[in-house]
DNA sequence: CGTCCGTTTGAGCCCCGTCAATGTATGTGG
DNA sequence: CCACATACATTGACGGGGCTCAAACGGACG
């Protein structure tokens, strides 16, 4: 947990992320507020219950949208990827709990004048109106992709979705990468239990789809047939 | 389908829409570009696929947000209640379908020249912002309803969400209201078949819980019951 | 009265959750 | 360096909840 004078200049995020609406001038009252940290995997940003005091803008590593619910089990309700935003401008208290699921690094802004930068320069606030709707439609594909769908659709959406995160253009996606989530916490995004997921991976690598090496890493040996395995 | 000058004046969700963030004189250019229109149950408002050259206001009845996927089956990814915003202001096509759930009026507004007056007005920006916030909430709330429950969970909290959503109070629910939903789409949107809700339906009533009257119908009998059969 | 559409109810089976044991990687202290 | 502890992943056996297939029921409307 570190805090430094903002680097927009070589920021990786920065015309992604919401500031890239503004402008050299403007984005310079938005480096005074703000200030960075970093997260160690498994760090919590925000609690359930606290004060949404804060807002930030994620440069890089991986956010969950976390829920426990009444029997004690973890519901991941969303990811967030760099240039993601991160916080509820208009709630009181926080919702959910905000956890690095990798070792992440934002920007981190007091919500209050956040909100006053917002009324200054419109332009963040429309900024922000698409990075909602994005983050709307994400996650109405993330419910299309669990509802009323076996265990092996699931794991095999969440591959495909994964591999396209993964890679830098969003078309195609990465042959090889490292899943950021635990087997529990793929199975808390996919709805599952762990021993479910760990069996479906363990299928799609007997039948060829893919090679897994060590508990995190990933190979796409047939993309080709894992989207049918999604679908149907 | 009728098309009339807009009646801000006698609105019933004009402190509610995104609109009520403008003042009488703004209002007054949001009226000259919008017209009304009136649906029927079943009445499809977008496809899935078309131009996104139009968004809505919803003043009364019910939409549904929903996708058929590969095997022909119909997801329900989200529920529009009155004072609701329809439409994709970023996509250049629609993603869903939008289908009215009862007989339904909306204020229809071509998106170019709706986008133009956010531009203008940033407080309807804004106010679209929080609409989106908060249908993002709506969003991941419904994930949690479904995610790792058992049948009797999914129904038994759908039954209180409509119960909430049919009164006028939001923080009691309704004693006895009509589900706008027929089986098969309470099904669609629960990720459950006709038959399971059908059951559930049925043993709650055996138990006390509910009553129900003709097919649409439902008496909460017992709703102090209902909340520990969601949750355990 | 008859048709159509949605709902209800029943019978059977399979997928996935539960419980339990084993395997594997990483770190810690002697 | 090894023994040990911890955390995560894999694999197996078993049972139950929900999906599938199928039939009967009920209301709306001509």
């Amino acid at each position: 947990m570190a805090a430094n004078p903002l680097a927009c200049a070589v920021c990786p995020v920065r015309d992604r992320a919401a500031c890239s609406a503004l402008d050299e001038q403007q984005r310079s009252d938005l480096t005074r507020l703000g200030v960075h940290r970093s997260l160690k995997r498994g760090d919590v940003l925000f609690h359930a219950g606290d004060d949404g005091d804060h807002c930030a803008t994620l440069i890089s590593g991986a956010l969950k949208i976390a829920q426990v619910d009444a029997d004690g089990h973890e519901h991941i309700l969303a990811l967030i990827h760099p240039a993601g935003f991160v916080g509820e401008l208009f709630a009181p208290v926080a919702h959910h709990d905000i956890v690095a699921l990798s070792d992440s690094f934002l920007c981190m802004f007091p919500r209050r004048q956040y909100e006053e930068l917002i009324e200054r320069y419109p332009a963040l606030g429309r900024a922000l109106l698409r990075r909602s709707s994005e983050d709307l439609l994400e996650s109405r594909a993330l419910m299309a992709l669990m509802t009323g769908r076996t265990a092996r659709q699931r794991v095999a959406g969440f591959l495909l979705a994964m591999a396209n995160a993964a890679s830098e253009s969003p078309c195609h996606p990465a042959a090889r990468f490292d899943l950021p989530l635990t087997r529990g916490e793929i199975a808390a995004l996919l709805g599952l239990t762990i021993e479910t997921v760990s069996r479906q991976l363990t299928k799609f690598e007997k039948v060829g789809v893919i090679k897994r090496s060590g508990a995190r890493g990933v190979e796409l040996l047939d993309p080709a047939r894992l989207g049918p395995l999604a679908a149907g």
